[in-house]
DNA sequence: GTCTATAAGAAGATAGAC
DNA sequence: GTCTATCTTCTTATAGAC
């Protein structure tokens, strides 16, 4: 544990240096790509239900079924593995959410948020609340991330919505706080899942849920915002 | 670290054995009083910025201006004074939130309801993303209380929601996926406070940022359910 | 590329002097 | 009640045999 380690203090970047693998000159090799998605994903579970700190490079080794010396040949030390998850988050997240124009409807563009906000909570919930988690924590990797990618990706939105607004093609509501709610509202589902379900009796989500909830929540924030829910 | 320690498989439960004091016949005890009072303000700090597991006796002690074994002293182990927050929490949680009736008007209990909840992300937001953390960790110490007291006031609001949708005093929507739409809303703005301040470009919140963000969710919230904004 | 063995340090908890 | 010293266990990470 102890996260702030004797080593440097230039990390709270994403990657650091990089280049984790030795510099074998042979093709991407199957065995290699194989065993680096078995520990990613080993680690994601063990992360993302502990925290960086409270995991040990044990445990992610014995879920992804290596010795553990053969998880730190592939990624050399706990925070690389760290890293590279966060990485591949936010690449997915930047990837699935597109661009929004003036012109486009605000009753569909903004249900078709929830919808894939949602969708994200339904398939990836371990990494919705490795994410959450990290933000948690106080975001010591993904700081730089917020406060430029993230913060200027809001604000393009906002932006737009505020076109809408202006236009008199939706309600009067801070488009800011919008996001935040979309945000909050359907990360909800995979953070607090365990909430969830205790409180709804369920052993486990069904697909149905999930679209019950979708449909509750474009529902309800569409109307306030004083939108027609489309079909 | 390694939560899952060597130890009785009988924990789940709040307040294990609760005898953590020495038996002494010694009366309150100023100082008794205010130690555990710093142990517990300190064990906050760390445990919902690290989590159980990353969280070391020495750093609750450092924060506390105490010896270690002083801090194990008055709670004889980590678990103990992770025990007690949650309990503290729990009291807290349980005292503020008042009874509904349905007699009661929608519009002014759940705006009241979203009033409450912010007031606490704005006074607690220690309390609430350590219990953020339990619950994304899936709730090893709360999970008993989630399917017991939290499932049934959830379930009784619930209830009287659906009376009132039913005498038509407010918009047909699920009451249970309403208390979980407040409930994450609310919540966020303590738990993703480094998101929300870095997508804001703020240093901190000001009492206004919650007012303002209290009136934009009723808003939100209470038309999306058909009600009327109440002054 | 894989894995055993181990170094070096830090963890939780306790004993016992003050 | 307080605190130093210490026991035991577990941690990350590396060295080096296969």
């Amino acid at each position: 544990m102890t996260e702030q380690n004797k080593s440097d203090p230039s990390r709270q970047q994403l990657s650091p240096p990089p280049s984790g693998q030795p510099k074998v000159k042979v093709r991407p090799g199957r065995i290699r790509q194989r065993n680096r998605e078995q520990i990613l994903a080993a680690a994601e579970k063990e992360f993302s239900s502990k925290g960086f700190g409270a995991t040990t490079v044990q445990q992610i080794a014995d879920r992804a079924g290596l010795p553990k010396s053969n998880v730190l040949y592939y990624f050399s030390n706990k925070k690389r593995m760290y890293y590279a998850l966060m990485d591949g988050i936010m690449g997915r997240w930047n990837d699935v959410f597109s661009n929004v124009r003036p012109e486009d409807d605000p009753a569909t563009t903004l249900a078709g948020f929830i919808q894939v906000k949602m969708e994200m909570s339904r398939t990836h919930p371990l990494a919705s609340r490795l994410f959450a988690m990290e933000i948690i924590q106080g975001a010591p990797v993904l700081k730089e991330y917020l406060s430029t990618s993230m913060k200027d990706w809001v604000r393009e939105r906002a932006m737009v919505i505020q076109q809408w607004i202006d236009t008199g093609r939706m309600g009067n509501v801070d488009p800011v706080q919008l996001i935040h709610l979309i945000w909050s509202s359907t990360q909800h589902y995979a953070d607090f899942q365990v909430q969830i379900l205790a409180i709804e009796e369920k052993e486990a989500y069904t697909k149905k849920d999930f679209k019950h909830a979708a449909e509750f929540l474009t529902q309800v924030i569409l109307r306030g915002c004083g939108l027609e829910v489309p079909e």
